[in-house]
DNA sequence: GTCCGTCCTTGACCTGTATCAAATTCCACC
DNA sequence: GGTGGAATTTGATACAGGTCAAGGACGGAC
């Protein structure tokens, strides 16, 4: 979600569970957040099933097993702008809110674990580091959250785009092995135009323009609507408008 | 920094000192922070100084006293981007990250309550509350962030305007005592256009020619370039394209 | 006072993106 | 393999906001 290179370090690979936790994870995070076991949940959702809808009372906060869904928030007129993209290992739903203040969406089949919402604040309570680690979490959210400002506020629309394909690209180099981190990288667009489009503050039309004029251009290839490879990471980063420092790590 | 009627409620007014604390304060928040007092020391700042550039370390987190700071991220071609509003009780830094990933720069004088990083890190570690504290602080700075993002991704420049206006004057209103709630709003504005601008992901020729118009049509007065008067906040409301349910708190 | 510099306003024009309107591709399902 | 429908692409045109340029208002220094 973030635009610019950032630091995916604090992903921790897991042996208990195959998916690669950020923050917190209710199966092996350490001694304390093993209680978490005794309240958590799961459930699964459609694609396109929408999960909450803004305003709604939402009695969990979930973290993300596999699958996407997006939060979105709308305008009285129709008009959409997502704020955020959900992927496995990230947390929804906030202690101490009952109500969603935007919809959130599945965009694939998503699976999450859950966990209701009074233990987990009661946890919260409890457990000091639970808390530190939800702090650091949503400090690197608001981060990210902060990055997508810059881009729909001063971006082009071209730059919107290599930014949104170099994060998907990016993401996808850490999960896969990243064989000769040089070389091409290769994924399947996870979203629709039209959510690309609410992503980045454009239209469909536009995001649709700009992704043929990247392939004209060579900055990607594409085979069919959604298989796409970056033959040059390098390329589409300074296509993106990043600087290219690859941003500062601590 | 919120778009819509959002509840400030977790401001709590303090017979210790002047501020308005939304959330940690070292000086009268509760037995647990006392302790904070042996770390604590103020800075001040003038109009236009930048406290810490982009990348910097930053070997302090601080709680804004007085004055206006503004976080801004740019990009090399110089394009900036305004990412967040520093107004008196709210935080800036954050545990375990010492560089700074923007600017932050005095709007008007400042001054700051900091602490140095290693013993606020420590106190963290040690004292529950305060975490959650922070967290809390954190998940409402993520709340704005994103309808921020609304405003940057959908809103037209009349609306985006609208928008910061009607903050400043819901900010204002609350400062001040809210003598008559439906009755005229007055107060100065604490931009200029130029970072009004940074701010809403427009020009600043944009900014005035947008704050002309909603003088014309009477949605504002103008007295001077900064002092403004709503005549009717619903009004200002409705321009700024926000639903009117006021805003869901639980 | 008046001079100067900064901030702001307004105008004329241009460009990037939205809008409206067809095609075209692709996939799921028969 | 054919068919229907959604997703995508592409084209023509409109318009919001950007860009460039010229004043104007205001405040501080002298």
């Amino acid at each position: 979600m973030s635009v610019k290179p950032r630091p995916l370090a604090p992903q921790i690979a897991c042996g208990d569970c195959q998916i690669r936790h950020r923050a917190v994870c209710a199966r092996c995070d350490g001694d304390e957040l093993r209680a978490l076991e005794e309240i958590k949940y799961y459930r699964r959702f459609e694609a396109g099933q929408t999960l909450v809808w803004s305003g709604d009372r939402m009695d969990f906060v979930a973290s993300v097993v596999n699958g996407i869904a997006t939060l979105t928030q709308t305008m009285e007129d129709g008009r959409r702008q997502m704020v955020g993209l959900l992927l496995p290992s990230d947390f929804v739903g906030r202690p101490g809110r009952a109500r969603a203040p935007y919809d959130v969406t599945a965009t694939t089949d998503v699976m999450l674990c859950c966990f209701r919402r009074e233990p987990f604040e009661a946890m919260i309570r409890e457990t000091p580091h639970l808390a530190q680690r939800l702090l650091e979490m949503t400090l690197d959210e608001l981060d990210a959250a902060r990055e997508w400002m810059l881009l729909l506020g001063r971006k082009t629309a071209r730059e919107k785009i290599a930014s949104l394909l170099a994060i998907l690209a990016r993401r996808n180099a850490t999960l896969q092995a990243r064989a000769g981190s040089g070389g091409t990288i290769t994924f399947d667009l996870p979203l629709t135009r039209e959510a690309m489009s609410d992503y980045l503050g454009l239209t469909l039309e536009t995001v649709s323009r700009q992704i043929s004029a990247l392939r004209r251009d060579g900055v990607i290839h594409l085979e069919g609507k959604r298989h796409i490879t970056v033959p040059d990471m390098n390329r589409l980063l300074s296509e993106a408008g990043d600087d290219s420092d690859g941003g500062l790590v601590d």
